[in-house]
DNA sequence: CATTAAAACCGATTGATGGTCGGTTTTTAT
DNA sequence: ATAAAAACCGACCATCAATCGGTTTTAATG
């Protein structure tokens, strides 16, 4: 999944916001960059055509909201790139985690540690029948 | 860094092979896909305009090779990804570290966290003054 | 050093895709 | 039923990857 500039502001808007109409998400990016509230109204529609974003008449427009959460998000587009470079085997993505690693400080090591403790734990769970 | 589909191939058939010039690419990826010897060259050109490939005159062709290993590539663009994501660069990247490794299973976990340790140590050194 | 074969380089074309927005149709509140 | 608001459509532009024909440059060599 590729984004445009303002697709990704969009999301990241809307991350942030919980949820929104076209009428908000431009009086918001007006300020910001301006553009008329017709190309963030078929922005949003493309984000909700590429399955990005989900949305629910409220009234008379549409509430739109991500239809997955940052992190999921982030990790899907990681999913991407280990698929683009076939890495087939496990052990490239292991190296990629590694090369990032690198540019980790102690803290951000501590809790990288921490939040791989916290997926063993589910994934005992899961195998233990949740 | 955003790369077509041709350009990755090539990228992968170069960090497999290490070096090559545009006639042995193109003898490569004719039988696979077809295309001429001309896309081949300006999809190397690109590459390396794009700095992604180095290149060095080797008789009378040059010869184009990976300016980055596979890993730090990988691990580039996963930054790119945090980046466009992030803020302030603060924790999107270790949720996104999470949200992938949530995906991993323990085996891989247990890899991980060694390369995390491994990291931990050079990361001591570097601090202790190499 | 002139020839010539090989490779590099240039430029044009095509196809996707994102951003942009005017104008029309549909919807909804009153 | 009407009017306001929003959705939707269609067009246009810009960028970029892929493609390849044709020209220029380069380098082996007789």
């Amino acid at each position: 999944m590729q984004l445009g500039d303002l697709e990704k502001m969009v999301l990241q808007y809307l991350w942030d916001n919980g949820s929104a109409d076209a009428k908000q998400v431009h009086s918001y990016f007006e300020k910001l960059r301006g553009g008329s509230l017709n190309t963030i109204q078929s922005t949003l529609d493309r984000l909700f055509k590429k399955g990005v974003l989900v949305r629910e008449k409220q009234g008379h427009a549409f509430q739109y909201r991500s239809a997955v959460k940052r992190e999921q998000f982030i990790g899907q587009l990681i999913n991407d790139i280990a698929e683009d470079f076939s890495i087939s085997g496990e052990n490239s993505l292991l190296a990629a985690f590694a090369s990032m690693s690198s540019s980790l400080d102690v803290d951000q090591l501590d809790e990288l540690e921490r939040l791989i403790e916290e997926s063993r734990a589910d994934s005992k769970a899961r195998v233990d029948g949740l």
